[in-house]
DNA sequence: AGACATGCCTTGTCTTGTTATGTATTGATG
DNA sequence: CATCAATACATAACAAGACAAGGCATGTCT
């Protein structure tokens, strides 16, 4: 898929499934190819940078944690990382809905 | 609205609104201000490179006429433009299929 | 030992949207 | 006539962010 398209959802999506409860990293990865059937593939050069931009904005707490032998850094919401994401799904709402009026070669009001 | 969410998609909708029969770069930005509801308020600075990025890679003719006492310069797709769009709106349409997915907290088999 | 999956991170590069600016014409207003 | 707004095209400097490629380390399986 055209990575482009990614720019400005991937804090949206990662935000989304971290609501879900703690998680880390390499697990969002397997979350997010899963939860969309494979297509979307986050690279980890995409993926880390994007959870300390998040981290920073205070939307995301990080702890280390072992499990299986492994440290592994979780990441989990903060109140303001909710409240991010409850507005940047409105916003996401409208502009598929802008975008729609554009494609659906209507005048955008159906 | 957050512009990232734009990136990889003008493209997409410059090539919609050109589809529908030769125009020119100011009477794109009204239509897609119009048909998106006054959603997406392209810029000049954005608009222009990319029409020019798009005639480069051959999606896009252009050709200056004169209309109203004024020297504008018109589009219109090519056929390789024509088929790029197509593919375009697919991808767009997977995407959004794809994020729902992650967004809707279903499993993505809804 | 070697290979592979798991797990985190960073650097360099490229694309692309924004702001600001420049140029020019037409029509309306004072 | 001068000025301003709308129309119309274009570019330069800047910033954001996705990717590829690389590095590092551990655990498991053969």
């Amino acid at each position: 898929m055209d990575s482009r398209l990614l720019s400005g959802m991937v804090d949206t999506l990662l935000l989304e499934v971290i609501s879900d409860g703690a998680t880390y990293g390499y697990e969002i990865a397997q979350t997010m190819l899963a939860r969309s059937r494979g297509y979307f593939e986050i690279t980890e050069g995409s993926l880390y940078p994007a959870l300390h931009r998040l981290e920073r904005q205070k939307y995301l707490e990080s702890f280390w944690q072992e499990a299986d032998g492994r440290e592994r850094k979780y990441y989990r919401l903060t109140p303001a990382g909710r409240r991010a994401l409850a507005a940047k799904k409105k916003e996401w709402q409208q502009f598929v809905t802008g975008a729609q009026g554009i494609l659906g070669g209507a005048d955008g009001v159906a």
